[in-house]
DNA sequence: TGCACAATCTACCGAGGGTAAGTTCAACCG
DNA sequence: CGGTTGAACTTACCCTCGGTAGATTGTGCA
Protein backbone atom coordinates (compact mmCIF):
# COMPACT_ATOMS: atom_id res chain seq x y z
CA UNK A 1 0.00 0.00 0.00
CA UNK A 2 2.01 2.97 1.22
CA UNK A 3 5.56 3.40 0.28
CA UNK A 4 7.94 1.42 2.41
CA UNK A 5 10.72 2.67 5.10
CA UNK A 6 12.88 4.39 2.76
CA UNK A 7 13.35 7.62 4.80
CA UNK A 8 14.47 10.64 3.37
CA UNK A 9 14.30 14.22 4.94
CA UNK A 10 12.85 14.87 8.27
CA UNK A 11 12.26 11.59 9.70
CA UNK A 12 9.52 10.85 6.42
CA UNK A 13 6.32 10.24 6.92
CA UNK A 14 6.12 6.24 7.61
CA UNK A 15 4.24 7.21 11.22
CA UNK A 16 1.65 9.50 11.06
CA UNK A 17 2.53 13.20 11.13
CA UNK A 18 2.01 15.73 13.83
CA UNK A 19 -1.23 17.62 13.98
CA UNK A 20 -1.11 21.48 13.22
CA UNK A 21 1.01 22.81 10.64
CA UNK A 22 4.19 21.02 9.23
CA UNK A 23 7.71 22.77 10.10
CA UNK A 24 8.83 24.31 6.65
CA UNK A 25 8.48 26.69 4.64
CA UNK A 26 7.01 25.10 1.66
CA UNK A 27 3.98 22.87 1.60
CA UNK A 28 4.29 18.98 1.80
CA UNK A 29 1.99 18.45 -0.93
CA UNK A 30 1.26 20.06 -4.64
CA UNK A 31 -1.77 19.20 -6.74
CA UNK A 32 0.43 17.55 -9.47
CA UNK A 33 1.84 14.83 -6.65
CA UNK A 34 -1.86 14.08 -5.79
CA UNK A 35 -2.51 13.33 -9.39
CA UNK A 36 0.21 11.68 -9.45
CA UNK A 37 -0.62 9.40 -6.26
CA UNK A 38 -4.40 9.17 -7.24
CA UNK A 39 -3.40 7.52 -10.35
CA UNK A 40 -0.76 5.02 -8.55
CA UNK A 41 -3.66 4.08 -6.08
CA UNK A 42 -6.09 3.34 -9.04
CA UNK A 43 -3.52 1.15 -10.83
CA UNK A 44 -2.86 -0.27 -7.37
CA UNK A 45 -6.70 -0.88 -5.89
CA UNK A 46 -8.69 -1.02 -9.29
CA UNK A 47 -11.28 1.98 -10.62
CA UNK A 48 -13.11 1.89 -6.93
CA UNK A 49 -10.67 3.21 -4.64
CA UNK A 50 -12.02 5.60 -2.38
CA UNK A 51 -10.76 9.32 -2.06
CA UNK A 52 -9.83 7.96 1.61
CA UNK A 53 -7.47 5.61 -0.01
CA UNK A 54 -5.89 8.15 -2.27
CA UNK A 55 -4.87 10.56 0.14
CA UNK A 56 -2.85 7.77 2.31
CA UNK A 57 -1.28 6.55 -1.02
CA UNK A 58 -0.45 10.27 -1.18
CA UNK A 59 0.57 10.43 2.54
CA UNK A 60 -1.99 13.24 2.82
CA UNK A 61 -5.40 13.33 4.75
CA UNK A 62 -8.71 13.75 2.82
CA UNK A 63 -8.93 17.16 3.44
CA UNK A 64 -6.06 18.19 1.88
CA UNK A 65 -7.34 16.18 -0.89
CA UNK A 66 -10.35 17.69 -1.33
CA UNK A 67 -7.90 21.32 -1.12
CA UNK A 68 -6.43 20.64 -3.54
CA UNK A 69 -8.88 18.72 -6.08
CA UNK A 70 -11.95 20.15 -5.65
CA UNK A 71 -14.31 16.83 -5.00
CA UNK A 72 -14.08 13.30 -6.61
CA UNK A 73 -15.58 15.03 -10.12
CA UNK A 74 -13.24 17.06 -10.41
CA UNK A 75 -10.53 14.32 -9.50
CA UNK A 76 -11.63 12.18 -12.76
CA UNK A 77 -12.05 15.49 -14.84
CA UNK A 78 -8.10 16.25 -13.93
CA UNK A 79 -7.09 13.05 -14.52
CA UNK A 80 -9.14 12.57 -17.84
CA UNK A 81 -7.39 15.77 -18.95
CA UNK A 82 -4.33 13.53 -18.72
CA UNK A 83 -4.64 10.99 -20.07
CA UNK A 84 -5.64 12.31 -22.93
CA UNK A 85 -3.18 14.16 -23.74
CA UNK A 86 -1.28 11.04 -23.08
CA UNK A 87 -3.73 9.38 -25.55
CA UNK A 88 -3.39 12.45 -28.17
CA UNK A 89 0.19 12.54 -28.53
CA UNK A 90 0.26 8.96 -28.97
CA UNK A 91 -2.48 9.18 -31.40
CA UNK A 92 -0.32 12.04 -33.58
CA UNK A 93 2.73 10.12 -33.32
CA UNK A 94 0.89 7.13 -34.76
CA UNK A 95 -0.62 8.88 -37.48
CA UNK A 96 1.89 11.29 -38.52
CA UNK A 97 3.22 9.01 -41.17
CA UNK A 98 0.27 7.56 -42.70
CA UNK A 99 -1.79 9.75 -45.66
CA UNK A 100 -4.44 6.77 -46.66
CA UNK A 101 -7.72 7.42 -44.75
CA UNK A 102 -8.26 3.91 -43.63
CA UNK A 103 -4.31 3.62 -42.92
CA UNK A 104 -4.90 6.57 -40.81
CA UNK A 105 -8.05 5.08 -38.97
CA UNK A 106 -5.89 2.27 -38.52
CA UNK A 107 -3.19 3.36 -36.83
CA UNK A 108 -5.35 5.80 -34.24
CA UNK A 109 -7.21 2.50 -33.17
CA UNK A 110 -4.13 1.30 -32.62
CA UNK A 111 -2.51 3.94 -30.62
CA UNK A 112 -5.71 4.36 -28.77
CA UNK A 113 -5.36 0.58 -27.47
CA UNK A 114 -2.05 0.77 -27.04
CA UNK A 115 -2.14 3.44 -24.65
CA UNK A 116 -5.08 2.03 -22.79
CA UNK A 117 -4.16 -1.07 -22.68
CA UNK A 118 -1.33 0.01 -20.38
CA UNK A 119 -4.08 1.82 -17.41
CA UNK A 120 -6.64 -0.40 -17.43
CA UNK A 121 -7.76 0.33 -14.43
CA UNK A 122 -7.44 4.27 -15.27
CA UNK A 123 -9.45 3.70 -18.00
CA UNK A 124 -11.79 2.09 -16.29
CA UNK A 125 -12.02 4.58 -13.81
CA UNK A 126 -12.22 7.62 -15.73
CA UNK A 127 -15.07 6.22 -18.03
CA UNK A 128 -17.21 4.50 -14.86
CA UNK A 129 -16.67 7.37 -12.22
CA UNK A 130 -19.42 10.24 -12.42
CA UNK A 131 -21.07 8.15 -14.89
CA UNK A 132 -24.85 8.44 -13.31
CA UNK A 133 -24.19 11.31 -11.03
CA UNK A 134 -25.34 13.73 -13.39
CA UNK A 135 -25.12 12.82 -16.73
CA UNK A 136 -28.28 14.77 -17.65
CA UNK A 137 -26.96 18.39 -16.54
CA UNK A 138 -23.29 17.66 -16.59
CA UNK A 139 -20.74 17.38 -19.98
CA UNK A 140 -17.60 17.17 -17.93
CA UNK A 141 -16.69 13.84 -18.69
CA UNK A 142 -14.41 12.03 -20.09
CA UNK A 143 -16.63 10.97 -23.08
CA UNK A 144 -16.80 15.00 -23.42
CA UNK A 145 -13.39 15.48 -23.14
CA UNK A 146 -12.83 13.25 -25.81
CA UNK A 147 -16.03 13.59 -28.12
CA UNK A 148 -15.74 17.36 -28.14
CA UNK A 149 -12.07 18.34 -30.45
CA UNK A 150 -12.91 15.05 -32.01
CA UNK A 151 -16.12 16.63 -33.61
CA UNK A 152 -14.26 19.65 -34.32
CA UNK A 153 -11.83 17.50 -36.43
CA UNK A 154 -14.74 15.41 -38.05
CA UNK A 155 -16.61 18.81 -39.03
CA UNK A 156 -13.34 20.07 -40.81
CA UNK A 157 -13.02 17.38 -42.37
CA UNK A 158 -16.28 16.42 -44.13
CA UNK A 159 -16.31 20.47 -44.81
CA UNK A 160 -12.84 20.11 -47.06
CA UNK A 161 -15.08 16.89 -48.79
CA UNK A 162 -17.43 19.11 -49.22
CA UNK A 163 -19.84 17.27 -46.86
CA UNK A 164 -22.53 18.50 -44.31
CA UNK A 165 -20.96 18.96 -41.02
CA UNK A 166 -23.51 18.80 -39.29
CA UNK A 167 -23.10 15.23 -38.40
CA UNK A 168 -19.66 16.02 -36.58
CA UNK A 169 -20.81 15.95 -33.06
CA UNK A 170 -23.24 12.77 -33.16
CA UNK A 171 -20.46 10.75 -35.04
CA UNK A 172 -17.40 11.60 -32.60
CA UNK A 173 -20.03 10.63 -29.43
CA UNK A 174 -20.72 7.62 -31.59
CA UNK A 175 -16.94 6.80 -32.17
CA UNK A 176 -16.08 7.31 -28.63
CA UNK A 177 -18.61 5.19 -27.39
CA UNK A 178 -17.89 2.66 -30.39
CA UNK A 179 -14.37 2.49 -28.78
CA UNK A 180 -15.45 2.87 -25.45
CA UNK A 181 -17.55 -0.02 -25.27
CA UNK A 182 -15.14 -2.51 -27.40
CA UNK A 183 -12.42 -1.25 -24.89
CA UNK A 184 -14.62 -2.41 -21.79
CA UNK A 185 -15.33 -5.65 -23.03
CA UNK A 186 -11.58 -6.11 -24.59
CA UNK A 187 -9.87 -5.60 -21.17
CA UNK A 188 -12.40 -7.84 -19.23
CA UNK A 189 -12.08 -10.98 -21.53
CA UNK A 190 -9.06 -11.08 -23.31
CA UNK A 191 -10.34 -13.49 -25.65
CA UNK A 192 -8.54 -11.31 -29.12
CA UNK A 193 -4.59 -10.11 -29.34
CA UNK A 194 -4.05 -6.39 -30.14
CA UNK A 195 -3.65 -6.98 -33.41
CA UNK A 196 -7.21 -9.04 -33.79
CA UNK A 197 -9.27 -5.84 -32.51
CA UNK A 198 -7.50 -3.15 -34.08
CA UNK A 199 -8.64 -5.06 -37.21
CA UNK A 200 -11.64 -5.12 -36.32
CA UNK A 201 -12.36 -1.91 -34.94
CA UNK A 202 -10.62 -0.44 -37.71
CA UNK A 203 -13.11 -1.96 -40.21
CA UNK A 204 -16.17 -0.97 -38.41
CA UNK A 205 -14.92 2.66 -37.64
CA UNK A 206 -13.93 2.85 -41.51
CA UNK A 207 -16.51 0.55 -43.43
CA UNK A 208 -19.13 0.25 -41.27
CA UNK A 209 -21.94 -2.58 -41.12
CA UNK A 210 -23.19 -2.35 -44.76
CA UNK A 211 -18.82 -2.69 -45.45
CA UNK A 212 -17.08 -2.38 -49.00
CA UNK A 213 -19.61 -5.64 -49.79
CA UNK A 214 -23.11 -5.54 -50.16
CA UNK A 215 -24.84 -7.96 -47.99
CA UNK A 216 -28.74 -6.69 -48.06
CA UNK A 217 -29.68 -7.95 -44.25
CA UNK A 218 -27.91 -5.63 -42.17
CA UNK A 219 -28.37 -6.17 -37.71
CA UNK A 220 -32.02 -7.85 -37.74
CA UNK A 221 -33.76 -8.52 -34.44
CA UNK A 222 -32.73 -10.50 -32.11
CA UNK A 223 -33.65 -13.66 -30.83
CA UNK A 224 -33.74 -12.32 -27.24
CA UNK A 225 -36.82 -14.34 -25.94
CA UNK A 226 -33.75 -16.54 -24.11
CA UNK A 227 -34.68 -15.85 -20.71
CA UNK A 228 -32.65 -17.09 -18.09
CA UNK B 1 -44.60 10.52 -4.54
CA UNK B 2 -46.54 7.43 -2.93
CA UNK B 3 -50.14 7.04 -3.82
CA UNK B 4 -52.51 9.38 -3.67
CA UNK B 5 -55.49 8.22 -1.06
CA UNK B 6 -57.70 5.94 -3.27
CA UNK B 7 -58.07 3.59 -0.76
CA UNK B 8 -59.01 -0.38 -1.88
CA UNK B 9 -58.98 -3.75 0.33
CA UNK B 10 -58.26 -3.39 3.59
CA UNK B 11 -57.80 0.33 4.18
CA UNK B 12 -55.07 0.14 2.29
CA UNK B 13 -51.38 1.58 2.89
CA UNK B 14 -51.61 5.03 2.64
CA UNK B 15 -50.81 4.54 6.38
CA UNK B 16 -47.65 3.41 7.66
CA UNK B 17 -47.84 -1.03 7.61
CA UNK B 18 -48.02 -2.62 11.20
CA UNK B 19 -45.42 -4.73 12.43
CA UNK B 20 -45.19 -8.07 11.61
CA UNK B 21 -46.47 -10.61 9.27
CA UNK B 22 -49.68 -8.93 7.56
CA UNK B 23 -53.05 -10.24 7.90
CA UNK B 24 -54.52 -11.93 5.01
CA UNK B 25 -53.43 -15.12 3.11
CA UNK B 26 -51.40 -14.41 0.46
CA UNK B 27 -48.07 -11.72 0.48
CA UNK B 28 -48.52 -8.40 -0.34
CA UNK B 29 -46.42 -8.17 -2.70
CA UNK B 30 -44.42 -10.18 -5.63
CA UNK B 31 -41.35 -9.59 -7.93
CA UNK B 32 -43.47 -8.21 -10.34
CA UNK B 33 -44.91 -5.29 -8.61
CA UNK B 34 -41.90 -4.62 -7.20
CA UNK B 35 -39.87 -3.98 -10.77
CA UNK B 36 -43.13 -2.05 -11.46
CA UNK B 37 -42.61 0.59 -8.99
CA UNK B 38 -38.92 0.85 -9.44
CA UNK B 39 -39.00 1.96 -12.62
CA UNK B 40 -42.24 4.60 -11.86
CA UNK B 41 -39.32 5.33 -9.01
CA UNK B 42 -36.83 5.85 -11.50
CA UNK B 43 -39.10 8.22 -13.87
CA UNK B 44 -39.83 10.53 -10.80
CA UNK B 45 -36.65 10.87 -9.19
CA UNK B 46 -34.07 10.06 -12.04
CA UNK B 47 -31.59 7.92 -12.51
CA UNK B 48 -29.95 8.40 -9.31
CA UNK B 49 -32.94 7.13 -6.82
CA UNK B 50 -32.08 5.12 -3.52
CA UNK B 51 -33.42 1.99 -3.09
CA UNK B 52 -35.04 3.16 -0.31
CA UNK B 53 -37.28 5.36 -2.24
CA UNK B 54 -38.14 2.47 -4.59
CA UNK B 55 -39.02 0.94 -2.11
CA UNK B 56 -41.10 3.19 -0.48
CA UNK B 57 -42.59 3.88 -3.57
CA UNK B 58 -43.42 -0.20 -3.78
CA UNK B 59 -44.92 0.86 -0.30
CA UNK B 60 -42.75 -1.87 1.07
CA UNK B 61 -39.69 -2.06 3.06
CA UNK B 62 -35.99 -2.38 1.97
CA UNK B 63 -35.73 -5.78 2.89
CA UNK B 64 -38.60 -7.04 1.42
CA UNK B 65 -37.02 -5.54 -1.84
CA UNK B 66 -34.14 -6.75 -1.00
CA UNK B 67 -35.76 -10.25 -0.63
CA UNK B 68 -37.49 -10.47 -3.67
CA UNK B 69 -34.91 -8.72 -6.00
CA UNK B 70 -31.02 -9.84 -4.47
CA UNK B 71 -29.39 -6.24 -4.72
CA UNK B 72 -29.02 -3.07 -6.58
CA UNK B 73 -27.33 -4.73 -9.34
CA UNK B 74 -29.54 -7.69 -9.88
CA UNK B 75 -32.15 -4.85 -9.86
CA UNK B 76 -30.43 -3.16 -12.79
CA UNK B 77 -29.96 -6.63 -14.51
CA UNK B 78 -33.92 -7.53 -14.36
CA UNK B 79 -34.82 -4.12 -15.37
CA UNK B 80 -32.94 -4.59 -18.18
CA UNK B 81 -34.06 -7.35 -19.28
CA UNK B 82 -37.29 -6.00 -19.46
CA UNK B 83 -36.36 -3.42 -21.35
CA UNK B 84 -34.36 -4.79 -23.89
CA UNK B 85 -37.63 -6.68 -24.91
CA UNK B 86 -39.39 -3.21 -24.92
CA UNK B 87 -36.71 -2.40 -27.54
CA UNK B 88 -36.15 -5.47 -29.27
CA UNK B 89 -40.06 -6.08 -29.81
CA UNK B 90 -40.30 -2.13 -31.38
CA UNK B 91 -37.38 -3.24 -33.30
CA UNK B 92 -38.66 -6.08 -35.00
CA UNK B 93 -42.20 -4.46 -35.55
CA UNK B 94 -39.97 -1.64 -37.32
CA UNK B 95 -37.71 -3.95 -38.93
CA UNK B 96 -40.18 -6.23 -40.43
CA UNK B 97 -41.22 -4.76 -43.85
CA UNK B 98 -37.86 -3.52 -44.73
CA UNK B 99 -35.51 -5.34 -47.00
CA UNK B 100 -32.73 -2.68 -48.49
CA UNK B 101 -30.15 -3.13 -45.75
CA UNK B 102 -29.53 0.49 -45.02
CA UNK B 103 -33.24 1.07 -44.86
CA UNK B 104 -33.05 -1.66 -42.23
CA UNK B 105 -30.50 -0.04 -40.12
CA UNK B 106 -32.63 3.35 -40.50
CA UNK B 107 -35.31 1.50 -38.97
CA UNK B 108 -33.28 -0.34 -36.21
CA UNK B 109 -32.06 3.48 -35.13
CA UNK B 110 -35.08 4.82 -35.14
CA UNK B 111 -37.07 2.57 -33.25
CA UNK B 112 -34.36 2.35 -30.61
CA UNK B 113 -34.58 5.78 -30.14
CA UNK B 114 -38.29 6.05 -29.57
CA UNK B 115 -38.29 3.23 -27.05
CA UNK B 116 -35.25 4.99 -25.16
CA UNK B 117 -36.97 8.80 -25.58
CA UNK B 118 -39.99 7.35 -24.15
CA UNK B 119 -37.72 6.84 -20.94
CA UNK B 120 -35.29 8.88 -20.66
CA UNK B 121 -34.16 8.20 -16.59
CA UNK B 122 -34.32 4.58 -17.02
CA UNK B 123 -32.09 4.43 -19.58
CA UNK B 124 -29.65 6.24 -17.93
CA UNK B 125 -30.19 4.22 -14.91
CA UNK B 126 -29.87 1.03 -16.93
CA UNK B 127 -26.58 2.34 -18.32
CA UNK B 128 -24.73 3.67 -15.86
CA UNK B 129 -25.82 1.61 -12.44
CA UNK B 130 -23.13 -1.21 -12.02
CA UNK B 131 -20.24 0.75 -13.76
CA UNK B 132 -17.91 0.89 -12.18
CA UNK B 133 -18.47 -1.69 -9.45
CA UNK B 134 -17.20 -4.70 -11.09
CA UNK B 135 -17.05 -4.06 -15.16
CA UNK B 136 -13.84 -5.96 -15.04
CA UNK B 137 -14.98 -9.49 -13.75
CA UNK B 138 -19.08 -9.36 -14.26
CA UNK B 139 -20.92 -9.17 -17.58
CA UNK B 140 -24.58 -9.04 -16.66
CA UNK B 141 -24.67 -5.15 -17.68
CA UNK B 142 -27.33 -3.85 -20.31
CA UNK B 143 -24.54 -3.56 -22.46
CA UNK B 144 -23.80 -6.97 -22.35
CA UNK B 145 -27.31 -7.85 -22.39
CA UNK B 146 -27.76 -5.88 -25.69
CA UNK B 147 -24.26 -7.06 -27.07
CA UNK B 148 -24.77 -10.55 -26.99
CA UNK B 149 -27.68 -11.37 -28.79
CA UNK B 150 -26.70 -8.67 -31.55
CA UNK B 151 -23.31 -10.36 -31.77
CA UNK B 152 -25.27 -13.49 -32.72
CA UNK B 153 -27.49 -11.81 -35.50
CA UNK B 154 -24.29 -10.12 -37.00
CA UNK B 155 -22.32 -13.26 -36.88
CA UNK B 156 -24.94 -15.06 -39.18
CA UNK B 157 -24.76 -12.61 -41.60
CA UNK B 158 -21.49 -12.17 -41.92
CA UNK B 159 -21.45 -16.04 -42.51
CA UNK B 160 -23.92 -16.06 -45.10
CA UNK B 161 -22.64 -12.76 -46.97
CA UNK B 162 -19.27 -14.60 -47.19
CA UNK B 163 -17.03 -12.83 -44.64
CA UNK B 164 -15.43 -13.89 -41.34
CA UNK B 165 -18.15 -13.60 -39.02
CA UNK B 166 -14.74 -13.30 -36.12
CA UNK B 167 -15.69 -9.25 -35.91
CA UNK B 168 -19.70 -10.22 -34.74
CA UNK B 169 -18.71 -9.73 -31.20
CA UNK B 170 -16.24 -6.69 -31.93
CA UNK B 171 -18.77 -5.33 -33.72
CA UNK B 172 -21.89 -5.84 -31.77
CA UNK B 173 -20.40 -3.89 -28.53
CA UNK B 174 -19.06 -1.69 -30.97
CA UNK B 175 -22.70 -0.78 -32.21
CA UNK B 176 -23.96 -0.83 -28.60
CA UNK B 177 -21.57 1.61 -27.47
CA UNK B 178 -21.87 4.07 -30.44
CA UNK B 179 -25.81 4.15 -29.99
CA UNK B 180 -25.20 4.49 -25.76
CA UNK B 181 -22.74 7.19 -25.92
CA UNK B 182 -24.99 9.31 -28.71
CA UNK B 183 -28.19 8.62 -27.12
CA UNK B 184 -26.53 10.38 -23.60
CA UNK B 185 -25.68 13.12 -25.70
CA UNK B 186 -28.65 13.66 -27.10
CA UNK B 187 -30.72 13.14 -24.18
CA UNK B 188 -28.69 15.66 -22.50
CA UNK B 189 -28.40 18.71 -24.78
CA UNK B 190 -31.45 18.23 -27.11
CA UNK B 191 -30.38 19.94 -29.27
CA UNK B 192 -31.40 17.80 -32.54
CA UNK B 193 -34.38 16.58 -33.61
CA UNK B 194 -35.34 12.39 -33.54
CA UNK B 195 -35.21 12.44 -37.55
CA UNK B 196 -31.90 14.05 -37.66
CA UNK B 197 -30.47 12.45 -35.31
CA UNK B 198 -31.63 9.00 -37.27
CA UNK B 199 -30.57 10.16 -40.08
CA UNK B 200 -26.66 10.60 -38.67
CA UNK B 201 -26.51 7.58 -36.85
CA UNK B 202 -27.66 5.68 -40.13
CA UNK B 203 -24.90 7.17 -42.09
CA UNK B 204 -22.46 6.19 -39.74
CA UNK B 205 -23.45 2.71 -38.27
CA UNK B 206 -23.90 1.76 -41.87
CA UNK B 207 -21.34 3.79 -44.12
CA UNK B 208 -18.48 4.10 -41.35
CA UNK B 209 -16.59 7.29 -40.98
CA UNK B 210 -15.25 6.57 -45.04
CA UNK B 211 -18.40 6.87 -46.17
CA UNK B 212 -19.16 6.42 -49.68
CA UNK B 213 -17.24 9.32 -50.95
CA UNK B 214 -13.79 9.11 -50.28
CA UNK B 215 -12.46 12.27 -48.54
CA UNK B 216 -8.31 11.25 -47.77
CA UNK B 217 -7.78 12.62 -43.96
CA UNK B 218 -10.16 10.47 -40.95
CA UNK B 219 -10.37 11.67 -37.39
CA UNK B 220 -6.66 13.57 -36.88
CA UNK B 221 -5.05 14.37 -33.40
CA UNK B 222 -7.48 16.46 -31.73
CA UNK B 223 -6.28 20.15 -30.43
CA UNK B 224 -6.61 19.29 -26.96
CA UNK B 225 -4.20 21.57 -25.60
CA UNK B 226 -7.08 23.48 -24.80
CA UNK B 227 -6.73 23.88 -20.87
CA UNK B 228 -9.20 25.78 -18.88
C1' DT C 1 6.53 39.63 21.57
C1' DG C 2 2.24 39.26 19.63
C1' DC C 3 -0.91 38.52 15.87
C1' DA C 4 -2.89 37.00 11.60
C1' DC C 5 -3.06 33.41 8.63
C1' DA C 6 -1.34 29.22 6.33
C1' DA C 7 -1.14 24.26 6.37
C1' DT C 8 -2.42 20.33 8.31
C1' DC C 9 -5.06 16.71 11.04
C1' DT C 10 -8.95 14.77 13.97
C1' DA C 11 -13.48 13.93 14.27
C1' DC C 12 -17.53 14.18 12.65
C1' DC C 13 -22.01 14.25 9.36
C1' DG C 14 -25.32 12.28 6.15
C1' DA C 15 -26.64 9.33 2.44
C1' DG C 16 -26.96 4.95 0.72
C1' DG C 17 -26.41 -0.21 0.17
C1' DG C 18 -27.19 -4.05 2.82
C1' DT C 19 -28.50 -7.02 7.01
C1' DA C 20 -29.65 -8.94 11.85
C1' DA C 21 -32.99 -9.52 14.86
C1' DG C 22 -37.46 -8.73 16.54
C1' DT C 23 -42.76 -8.92 15.83
C1' DT C 24 -47.07 -10.53 14.22
C1' DC C 25 -50.03 -13.63 11.82
C1' DA C 26 -51.40 -18.26 9.56
C1' DA C 27 -51.50 -23.00 9.58
C1' DC C 28 -51.05 -27.24 11.29
C1' DC C 29 -51.03 -30.71 15.11
C1' DG C 30 -52.45 -32.69 19.27
C1' DC D 1 -59.10 -25.10 21.63
C1' DG D 2 -54.06 -24.21 23.05
C1' DG D 3 -49.27 -24.50 21.50
C1' DT D 4 -45.56 -24.70 18.25
C1' DT D 5 -43.42 -23.71 13.66
C1' DG D 6 -42.43 -20.92 10.15
C1' DA D 7 -43.83 -17.21 6.75
C1' DA D 8 -44.04 -12.32 5.97
C1' DC D 9 -43.13 -8.23 7.55
C1' DT D 10 -40.73 -4.00 10.10
C1' DT D 11 -37.46 -1.67 13.12
C1' DA D 12 -33.05 -0.49 13.91
C1' DC D 13 -28.86 -1.05 13.00
C1' DC D 14 -23.80 -1.57 10.49
C1' DC D 15 -20.41 -0.01 7.24
C1' DT D 16 -18.44 2.48 3.56
C1' DC D 17 -17.74 6.58 1.33
C1' DG D 18 -17.97 11.48 -0.16
C1' DG D 19 -17.48 15.71 2.03
C1' DT D 20 -16.72 19.25 5.85
C1' DA D 21 -16.20 21.89 10.51
C1' DG D 22 -13.11 23.05 13.70
C1' DA D 23 -9.10 22.31 16.48
C1' DT D 24 -3.95 22.54 16.28
C1' DT D 25 0.55 24.01 15.18
C1' DG D 26 3.94 26.52 12.70
C1' DT D 27 5.51 30.87 9.75
C1' DG D 28 6.17 35.61 8.68
C1' DC D 29 5.51 40.16 9.67
C1' DA D 30 4.61 44.36 12.52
Amino acid sequence: MSSPITPSATTVATTRRRVGRPTGAVPVTDRLRLLEAAERSIAANGPTVSMEAIAQEADVTKPVLYQYVGNKDALVQALAERHMVRINTAVERAMGLATDGRARVRRFVSAFFDVVAADRNLYVFLTSAGASESWLQRSTTFADQSARPLAIVLARQRVSAGADPAVATTWAYGTVGLLHYITLWWLRDQSLTLAEIVDHVTELMWSGLGGTAQQPTPPGPSPMTTKS
